[in-house]
DNA sequence: TATGAATGAGACTTCATTCAT
DNA sequence: TATGAATGAAGTCTCATTCAT
């Protein structure tokens, strides 16, 4: 029943390139852009490592800053949301619910290409104020507000104690947000062992539900 | 009553503003800096910012390069030494050690302009693979080895639960680093209730503790 | 009678241009650091003599210094050992060897814009010492060795009277290097008739063959 | 009969050595514009090489075009004419006539500092129009017009041979000036045994007088 | 008179953007 | 659509000149 229009496998090689050009060319520039900041990065570069010539990204972009407008919104949000659409209706223990929480905030965004927009935003923030909204919005505040539920949830059901769950969310955000930026910082300026995602995590976990844990709750 | 014959101490006016020039220059550097990122500052904005005009910066500064990393060594290293030295030799107890060390860091460094590092040299690392080594050993390394023995002495003390300390560190650092890039968020695009630092390490500090208590010593 | 399909041969026309483009720039610069010098001309002036814009330039020369010795390197040394080459093999008398020699500098290089180096260089040496270094291997050695030759060849076969030949090579270059210069003062400054070089360079080979006779060939 | 006013001695020191300000700048002016070209000097190091500041200069002179200029015109002319005045009168011999003057033409001029105007005219003609011309009438016609009343003499009295007079001269010159050129250039861009002006003077003379002397005088 | 800090016009150089091919 | 040569606005840096001391 398949016209002979609409192949169901992949196209012919030369057109699926073209159709990826956009995304090798937002690939390529959101590695630079975080590797060196907007200003510090060529369009030259960008083109290059995307596998074309520099004239060829103006036909896709038109300006460099339209070319980083484009990096943060196909880059921002989508992930996270992704991520942690599913955690909304949750039925387990909440310190399952804060773990999972975690575990996925790292497994498909902090350990992503798209973490890197966490250090590019924060350096270009006052030179592009109106993505810098944007990514409040679409970011900061939505994995905000369902932290903020994830912490009154145990609150309420008795599981963890009272806290001021607006100040509790940046505590909690706070270690994965620096956990992304060391993970940027160049290998060569490190010191000797560099941090292991994982033990950190589960040590943030392990440090959160011991600082949450209700007084009533220990023998 | 005092005769023109003898003025106080007062130096000839162009003598104390050269005195002051490289100072007044390198606060105006910093703060723009922060501000924008290295590439997007013009030296014409941090001349003006510090009331000269362009060819001044030139006399005491052989280079915008050379500005940056004065910038860098001026602020770092010294600052949180100062503020951090004194807390080599306490003698009371470890909550209250861990306390006063969150309450130096904020006070003597992440409330001042120096704080700004921060946000520059993690924007600016792989720019300037030289200076980010200097950051690491002057100011980053420091204070975790500070950190740690704190850590380890409460510890050893029966006052805190046995943790990993090298991986707890970076978790009680985190929020600091962290509180200091928010502060540094231009102010229109935050959302509505800005974060208050005192408030915040009151709750960090909290959470820590709690997070810290042994086992035993839980009634 | 060419179908449009048959183009005979030539390239696209950037292509082209594109291939003429350092030697136009070489040969703008060539002229005009001649006239003004090196410091007081500017690369704009340079690009406009060649028909582009000063950013042009910088595509086919890292820096003005880099062009500056492309310049002086694409002009030493080529032109002069075509020209003096053949004499080597000369059969006949050594004073015509000598009369040839005079007219082969002038016609192949003395009044070729490549002339214009002599003094280029001489007033650059201090400023570019590897590039007078360069100058005095490939320009000057090569032609006093080459009239060392011409000089001992006529003194052994009788021809000439013996004289210190590594001094008299010197006064025999000097009049072809000072006609150069003569040649580059702007013409507005100098006295009412010029300098006629043909009838100078008759002159001076007609004082050297008298000057250089034999004794005993007199008559 | 002296005044107290009028002592023939030196003057006190301060007060030489603010007489003589002007000349020393003249002196260090003169140097560097020959070494380094004129757009390539600074006048903070000709200030610095006649050990006052920069500002101090603009005291004397309103420009750093009108150093230059000044540094032509005490120069010029003045030595030269000094030197060559006295050939005027002679009596003798014109080949001992001609001697002389080479002789003088050296150790009055070519040998001095005022030499190096050669290079720096040469150099400079095209910036300083006003300047080239001024040099050529109050030290190139000058020198030519005597060289050509001593050759006009010796060929009057059957010393020389009879030759184009307009087109010797500068043949006779050229190698003088040539002289000072080279002597000009910085010693460590020469080949090994470096030009001797005595002797090179001394085999021009013989050339000359040998090339000049008339058919008739030979035996 | 002498100083040297300060200035700002102007030079070199970079690089985002255009456009003929 | 893709290229890469060409452009010129904008940035860094120099240095002749000024001026308060």
């Amino acid at each position: 029943m398949n016209s002979p229009e609409t192949p169901t496998c992949a196209p012919p090689r030369r057109a699926r390139r073209k159709q990826a050009r956009p995304g090798e060319l937002l690939d390529a520039a959101l590695s630079l852009f975080v590797e060196k900041g907007f200003a510090a990065t060529r369009v030259e570069e960008v083109a290059a490592r995307a596998g074309v010539s520099k004239g060829t990204l103006f036909l896709y972009f038109p300006s460099k800053q339209a070319l980083f407008k484009a990096v943060v919104h196909e880059n921002a949000g989508r992930h996270l949301r992704e991520a942690l659409g599913e955690v909304a209706g949750y039925t387990g223990s909440s310190a399952e619910l804060l773990r999972e929480f975690l575990r996925r905030w790292w497994t498909q965004y902090g350990s992503t290409p798209a973490a890197g927009l966490c250090k590019l935003i924060m350096g270009e923030a006052a030179n592009f104020p109106d993505l810098a909204r944007d990514y409040q919005e679409q970011v900061v505040q939505p994995s905000h507000e369902l932290l903020r539920r994830v912490l009154q949830r145990g609150i309420d059901r008795g599981e963890f104690r009272p806290v001021d769950v607006a100040l509790t969310v940046p505590l909690i955000i706070a270690p994965l947000l620096q956990l992304v930026l060391w993970q940027q910082w160049p290998a060569d300026c490190m010191p000797a062992p560099p941090i292991d995602p994982q033990a950190l995590l589960a040590q943030h976990t392990d440090m959160l539900l011991h600082g949450l844990r209700p007084e009533a709750a220990r023998p």
